[in-house]
DNA sequence: GGAAACAATGAAAGCGATTGCATGGATTCT
DNA sequence: AGAATCCATGCAATCGCTTTCATTGTTTCC
């Protein structure tokens, strides 16, 4: 008994494969008994609709294609989570890549979905927005996290936020800043450092930048290093990772954290409030940009060619213990 | 000029589809002239060969499931990592879907997978043995910390870190200790659990069992406070997200660790590096549970109804911060 | 009561690839 | 030189499903 097909199902039931496959997708053209029977028949065969044959008649393959630059980083498995239902809820499933930041591997994956995937969507992008347009071109495609012209993107815009956290942070007496910026490939770290400086001038404080910094806890150790050598009170790290980095290396060296610098990550990933102490942050609407970026695709899908549409979700400061009053030095 | 297709190519370069199709899977039976006409024909007009297509003919979608029981569970994004990794080697893609901790969508994924990929990976499944073997029947399957019978699975075993982890603290002096227990559904933690008791019994030490809690941040600072309530010097946490909440809890009542009470945690995920004091936990192979499991899957897949294989592989202790002498209390 | 409308079903054509079999030309062997 | 091979290629069937069009039997209406 090989696997069961809408033909076994037919010949079961003694209708054509025809009934059998209206049955199953517009069940209002098939007359009741006969398609409780064939349901019934279905069930007891354990029949589950090849989605290859499916895809190759409708031409869709009710999937959607994620790349992301890299898995391990924590900002992604809440991302990846809203996808993910949200694409379910929309009847699509999710196919995850990892690009593993080469910004190579993201431009052969997209070429890749073209072929097995309705749609795809690019969190965090590497690649150089060239590769990008000319990769998905053709391709229903949303960008998360770095903006382009002429490709639907998602983005976090944590800018006011960022201003929210220098106030507190100048509410507090700070008055000398440092900025570890992110890596250099990264809308994001770009956007954020701009930020910075755009409210420390604003402000009229001093700001040591430092960096670039790569976006791990390694990196972050460095950063804490770095920012030693400096006289900020207070430091902005370009996520909750390095963030975590500097606070372990501050704390390696027996600086006291809020009571010496002042410490604020990004992104709100789980770590941030593992840590101790417990790290004031931005939040991503990490639901928002993933279920956001689903139904922009999903729209693009249905109707190709339609304009790019770009949308931007603020971050919220949020307040935790790794910042404080500036200590009296 | 629609998505171009095995005939399009044909057609340009005066061969039939056929040969074109040969081209690119059995290229020694074509002439090199031809071969590369095609593949130069193919380049210019972007041509990705349809996966329905193939998969219709070929039986194969070269794609394999891959069901989580909790992507935000920072446990997984390496071992995805490298499913991925192992997977794309092999030729097929990974489909994830995140099951939320729910047993009834697991289930309900593995049977959606049959039509849509060639096997599954089920990590740390949380659904029930029976409903596991019903829902895998006949299709190829690999269970991840879980073991069963009839169905593959590739184990991280604990037993012998924990106890090197027991004799490490036994070394520094503690003899009342802590059972912080995981969630009851999980297999991992149920086994954790045994092992710590039968090191405890065989040390005869006193072992104060706490919980269940769950596999959260906030699972573990119930813990902590839980903890605080014996006498026990050190505390076997089920994972690393567990025991930074223990972390946590204590560093928020004032408890000092290692000072006061010394913590160990499991898996040894990106957190247990990043938390201050880092954490004494057991380093799961992630590289190759991963991989593992991808090559038994593999193996299944090209030779159906083979035996189930079990693989088993040793976590390994590391000592880091978050245990030391006990203090003379 | 016959035409028109409708409801339920079947027959058959594809979707885009793979692959067994057939074919014809070039090479090799005796 | 004729038979036997071999190589490169084409033909056509097939995978499992969806969907258009045709067909049949039933209602509905004037």
């Amino acid at each position: 008994m090989s696997k069961p097909t809408i033909y076994s199902i037919a010949q079961r039931c003694g209708v054509s494969a025809a009934t059998v496959s209206r049955a199953f997708n517009r069940p209002e053209l098939v007359s009741e008994a006969v398609r409780e029977q064939i349901m019934a028949a279905a069930r007891e065969l354990g029949y589950q609709p090849s989605s290859a044959a499916r895809g190759l008649v409708t031409g869709r393959a009710e999937m959607v294609g994620l790349i992301v630059s890299d898995i391990t980083n924590p900002f992604f498995p809440l991302l990846v989570r809203s996808i993910q239902r949200t694409a379910e809820r929309l009847g699509s499933s999710v196919m995850l890549v990892d690009a593993e930041e080469s910004a190579a591997a993201e431009v052969r994956h997209v070429a890749q979905f073209r072929s097995r995937a309705d749609g795809v969507i690019v969190a965090s992008p590497r690649s150089s927005s060239a590769a990008l347009r000319e990769a998905a071109r053709g391709l229903p495609c949303v960008l998360l996290n770095r903006p382009l012209r002429d490709l639907s993107s998602v983005i976090c815009d944590n800018t006011s936020a960022l201003f929210d956290a220098g106030e507190h942070l100048y509410k507090h007496g700070h008055r000398s800043f440092a900025l570890l910026a992110g890596p250099s490939a990264s809308w994001a770290a770009a956007r954020r450092s701009q930020a910075i400086r755009r409210w420390a001038r604003g402000r009229g404080v001093e700001l040591a930048e430092l960096g670039p910094f790569r976006a791990t806890f390694k990196g972050g150790r460095q950063a804490g290093a770095a920012l030693l050598g400096t006289d900020a009170t207070a430091a902005f790290a370009f996520d909750d990772l390095t963030a975590c980095g500097v606070l372990a290396e501050l704390a390696a060296r027996g600086v006291a954290v809020p009571g010496e610098r002042s410490v604020v990550g990004c992104d709100d990933v789980l770590l941030a409030r593992t840590v101790t102490p417990s790290l004031t942050t931005v939040t991503a609407p990490m639901d928002d940009l993933g279920a956001t970026a689903v139904q922009i695709l999903t729209r693009q899908i249905e109707a190709p060619g339609g304009a790019p549409e770009h949308i931007r979700l603020p971050g919220v400061f949020v307040a935790r213990d790794s910042t404080g009053p500036r200590s009296a030095s």
